[in-house]
Order: structure tokens, then C-alpha cells, then sequence
RNA sequence: GGGGCCGUAGGGUAGCUUGGCCCAUCCUGCGGGCUUUGGGAGCCCGUGACCCGGGUUCAAAUCCCGGCGGCCCCA
């Protein structure tokens, strides 16, 4: 009792995971469809939370949201050469209409450049149109042919957030990449979840994309997870869609676009950045209950809990707290483990003591405190806990997250430190291709690409590219990724 | 692309080598009853499974073949 144990978190990240989400009731990966899975309500709950902030984000920003079918014709999705290289090997076909086939085939979408950039052209005419913002939030579908993980890494992606851009110039698309970091930073503080921007290298940026950024989380096994990106696509798709406006002295241009990504991963992240070996650990702002009341019954007391814990959650409620009321004929241990498994941040126990003395005794899900509190102060000591709890669950993520980076000067070190298999190490590098795909061949990690903005990603004075000798531009961060 | 392992109730498992004692074990869950409630109580009753198809055999969860599905390792 009070005490956080994070063993099985740590050591046995892959059956933590999968039992957990299990367990608390986010998803049922029984469906007879390899990497898609079924969202149960509890679990679904938790990302409309996370999705209510980020249409607020959207709405605070200007975007209007839209809705595209999931189906592109093979026609449309071609149009874009390194787009299609990069996606042609995992997408779905709908070939055949009953019996007969198409005459054009269609794709499942992987993403939704193709389907919307031939309407973007008929929709922008002139600079008056721009910036033009939309977004969308829908199902898409990629044949991961690596092992699938639910939330993580699955074949139909059921909350995936896309938003697209046009604009007049390279410059304003870069203030919407400025505008997507803010939005994305904001979303993480919500969510109590530290993050790194890397800048991806030249090989591993999106098809078609002129530069992509990626938002990455520490993963309790040492691993990266990408939460976030953000591309700039400059004129790529506007060439091949024909998306072009009307100057104000009358030339046609081609519009500079611009995406934001973001799924499910956030709730996978949420859920393991911050559980422990009890389970989940919801932050505040998300939590479908914040607070679960658990009466404790004495067969011979005089005093009646059950009124005493309706009427505090009564209160709470009237102060704008998410508050449920335990009231299941079972014993309250087995609760606090039920809503500890499930993450609820704060629970309140009221017994018989407690009822005499006006009290009630408050239990943190973060820290596996308890304490007494006076009845009459209970609201204003939850508000403080909970936003205490918040507060605890950002730094924690975040001394853990910069515990696991770590700057070296060579290729053995770099490989001492995964010797562990875990954290990111950042590295002298030259800039060239060959060198960096070296360092990934050598390490056994994946480049996340240089830290962003670019003034973080210099190197020091002196320092030198591992494998080439040359000066080295950039520290580059490599890690195992999810 | 190459190699290996595995499919038994909602979840986790025993049984498989050496076929019969298995209308299949135990834990958990679920429904009901009694009793209890300050950290997973107990007892009783009930519920529910051998991935699919074919073969061998007097007899298949067990052996053989094929299919489907899952997992792991290597490139």
C-alpha cells in the first residue's frame, strides 16, 4: 500500500501492455482480423476526450473540419510518384463490385492526400482562398506486414487525425508548421506527456513531402514511439493535383501545402508513459471519471454511508468534476483495485469514521497516497489534488524521458549505451546519407533525424562525424522505435 | 525471403511424448444464493472449450495430411 512499483511496466513492457489494455476495457484485440481491433467503451471514452481537445485546437486555429470518403480511385492515388512508391506495398484494393470487376480500381485510403488535393484545385481560385485549413478525423487503412500491436501498429487506424493546408507561399506554410508545434505542444501539456522534436533525415521523411518533422515519446522499454507529425510539402502535390490560385495581379500559382498527423498512438502513449504495475494511470483532463467515491459499509454502523458519498459527489459534480459512486455489493478492496486498474486519478473513501467525524479520506492514483480531509474542504482539496496529480505525472514523464538521452562522441559508446536496448542517444554526424544509414546498420536503431528547430540540431565546435572523420553538422538522435 | 514454435470455455492453463482411465484438469471470469465489507474474503449451486477439413484406428484433444489463424528468430 502507497507504494508505486513499476517492474512489470518496465521489464515486461510487451504483457503490461496488452494486458492492460485488456483488462481496463480500451480494446478487444479478439476481432478475427489480424492488427484491427474492437474500441470498447471505456477505452473510446478516453480518446473522444483526447479528440474534444484537439477539434477546440482546430477551431482556436482557424481549420474547418471535413469528411472524405475512404475510397480513392487507383487514378487519383498515381498521381504523385514518390507518394505512391512510398505507399503502394501496403495499401488495400476494392477490385471487384459483387462479381464483376472495376473498371477502375479503388483504394482503401492509407492517408488522404490523394483524395482530397483533385478537390482542393476545384475549391481554391484565388489568394483570397488562403490559407485554406481543413481537417479530418477517420479511419485509414495500411497492410503492416511487421507485427501488429494494438493502437500502436495496426492495419485499419480508427482515429486518424489528418489535418491539410494551402498556401500562398512557402512562408506562410512554414507559420502553419510553427502553428502545428504550438498545437501539438499544447495537446502534450493536456496530456502530461514530454516529448522530442526530431527533423526526419532525407530517407525516412514522407512520400512526397518536401521535409517532415516527428514528435516522439519515450516508451517505458527504452523504445520511441512517434505521436505527431508535420510536413511541409511546398509544391509537390499542388504540381500534381493542379492546385493553383489566382494572384492579386492575376498569375496563377501553386499552392505551398502542409499536413499534421496524429491517431490513437496518443492514447497508447498516455496509457504507457504514465501506468504502473496497479495499471493505468489516467491524467485529469481525460479521465472519463476523476474521481470514484467508494462507500464502506459496517453492518451494525447507524450512519449511513451510501447518502454521505451521493451527496459529496454531488458536490463535486456541481463543481464540474467527472465523479462516480461505487456503489457494487462487492468488498472495497477489490474496487480501489477495479479503479486503480482503470486509472482513475483520485478515489474518495467514506466509512462509518468518516461519516462521525465529517471527513473523508482521499487516495492517489499517482503516488498511492491516502490522506484525511475535512468534509467541508472536500472540492476545493480535489481540485488541488488533481491538478497535483497532473503536475506529478508531466514531471515524472519528463525525468524519465531525459534520463534516456544521451550525447556521445563515437560509434562504442553510442553502442554501450543500447547496450541495454534502451533510450535515445544522440551523435556527431556529417550529414550524408551513407554515413547516417551506417550509424542505423551499426546501432541497430533507427535515426529519429536532427533535433528541431534546426539552431538545437548544430553540432559543438570540433565535433566529428564517427564514421566519415569529416566535421560534423548536426548531433543526430537514433533510437529503437515502435 | 529462410527457419522454428503453437492453436483446449470470455481470459489463463493441465492433458499430447507412450491413443482408451477425458461427455477433458485447475485458476480466473460470468449468473444465482448465504455471509461479509477501512486493500483482491469464504462456502454452496450453476455456466462454458479440444481452430476447420480429411485420414489412420475397435478407439483421436493426443498420430498423419491439408487449410486457416497466432507467435518468435534470422535476412
Amino acid at each position: 500500500m502507497g507504494k508505486v512499483r513499476r517492474e512489470k511496466w518496465s521489464n515486461e513492457f510487451s504483457e503490461w501492455y496488452n494486458e492492460i489494455l485488456e483488462t481496463a476495457g480500451i480494446i478487444d484485440k479478439r476481432y478475427p482480423v489480424k492488427g484491427m481491433n474492437v474500441w470498447l467503451p471505456y477505452g473510446l471514452r478516453i480518446m473522444r476526450n483526447i479528440e474534444a481537445f484537439i477539434r477546440a485546437e482546430m477551431e482556436r486555429t482557424g481549420h474547418d473540419e471535413v469528411l472524405f470518403p475512404a475510397l480513392i480511385p487507383e487514378t487519383e492515388f498515381q498521381k504523385e510518384a514518390e507518394h505512391i512508391k512510398g505507399f503502394e506495398d501496403e495499401v488495400y484494393w476494392v477490385t471487384h463490385a459483387g462479381l464483376d470487376p472495376l473498371d477502375v480500381r479503388l483504394i482503401l485510403r492509407p492517408t488522404s492526400e490523394t483524395a482530397m488535393y483533385s478537390m482542393f484545385s476545384l475549391w481554391i481560385r484565388s489568394h483570397a482562398d488562403l490559407p485554406f485549413k481543413v481537417y479530418q478525423i477517420v479511419n485509414v487503412y495500411r497492410y503492416e506486414t511487421k507485427h501488429t500491436r494494438p493502437l500502436i501498429r495496426v492495419r485499419e487506424i480508427s482515429r486518424f487525425f489528418e489535418a491539410h493546408t494551402a498556401h500562398a507561399d512557402f512562408e506562410d506554410a512554414e507559420r502553419q508548421v510553427k502553428e502545428d508545434l504550438e498545437i501539438f505542444d499544447r495537446l502534450a501539456k493536456f496530456l502530461a506527456l514530454p516529448y522530442i522534436i526530431s527533423k526526419r533525415p532525407e530517407w525516412d521523411k514522407f512520400p512526397g513531402a518536401y521535409y517532415s518533422l516527428g514528435a516522439e515519446i519515450m516508451m517505458p522499454d527504452g523504445r520511441t514511439l512517434q505521436i505527431g507529425t508535420m510536413h511541409n510539402y511546398r509544391q509537390n502535390f499542388a504540381r500534381a493535383y493542379d492546385i493553383k490560385y489566382e494572384t492579386e495581379t492575376g498569375e496563377h500559382e501553386y499552392v505551398h501545402q502542409t499536413t499534421f498527423g496524429m491517431s490513437e498512438r496518443l492514447l497508447a502513449a498516455v496509457i504507457s508513459v504514465h501506468g504502473d504495475d496497479n495499471g493505468m494511470v489516467l491524467p485529469p483532463t481525460i479521465a472519463p471519471i476523476q474521481v470514484v467515491i467508494v462507500p464502506i459499509p459496517k453492518k451494525d454502523a447507524s450512519v449511513d454511508v451510501f447518502a454521505y458519498a451521493r451527496e459529496i459527489a454531488e458536490e463535486l459534480r456541481k463543481a464540474g468534476f467527472r465523479v462516480h459512486v461505487d456503489e457494487r455489493d462487492i468488498r472495497p478492496g477489490r474496487k480501489y483495485y477495479d479503479w486503480e486498474l482503470r486509472g482513475v486519478p483520485l478515489r474518495i473513501e467514506v466509512g462509518p469514521r468518516d461519516v462521525e467525524g465529517r471527513k473523508a479520506v482521499i487516495a492517489r492514483r499517482d503516488t498511492m497516497e491516502k490522506f484525511t480531509v475535512e468534509r467541508e474542504n472536500v472540492v476545493e482539496d480535489v481540485r488541488k489534488t488533481l491538478d497535483e496529480i497532473h503536475e506529478n505525472l508531466y514531471n515524472r514523464a519528463k525525468e524519465f524521458l531525459e534520463g534516456h538521452i544521451k550525447r556521445v562522441d563515437t560509434i562504442e559508446e553510442a553502442k554501450e549505451v543500447f547496450e541495454d536496448r534502451r533510450g535515445i542517444v544522440e551523435i556527431p554526424w556529417c550529414g550524408s546519407e551513407e554515413c547516417g544509414l551506417k550509424m542505423e546498420e551499426e546501432l541497430d536503431a533507427k535515426m529519429l533525424g536532427v533535433p528541431y528547430p534546426e539552431e538545437k540540431a548544430k553540432a559543438p565546435e570540433g565535433k566529428r562525424c564517427p564514421v566519415c572523420g569529416r566535421e560534423a553538422k548536426f548531433m543526430a538522435r537514433f533510437a529503437r522505435t515502435y
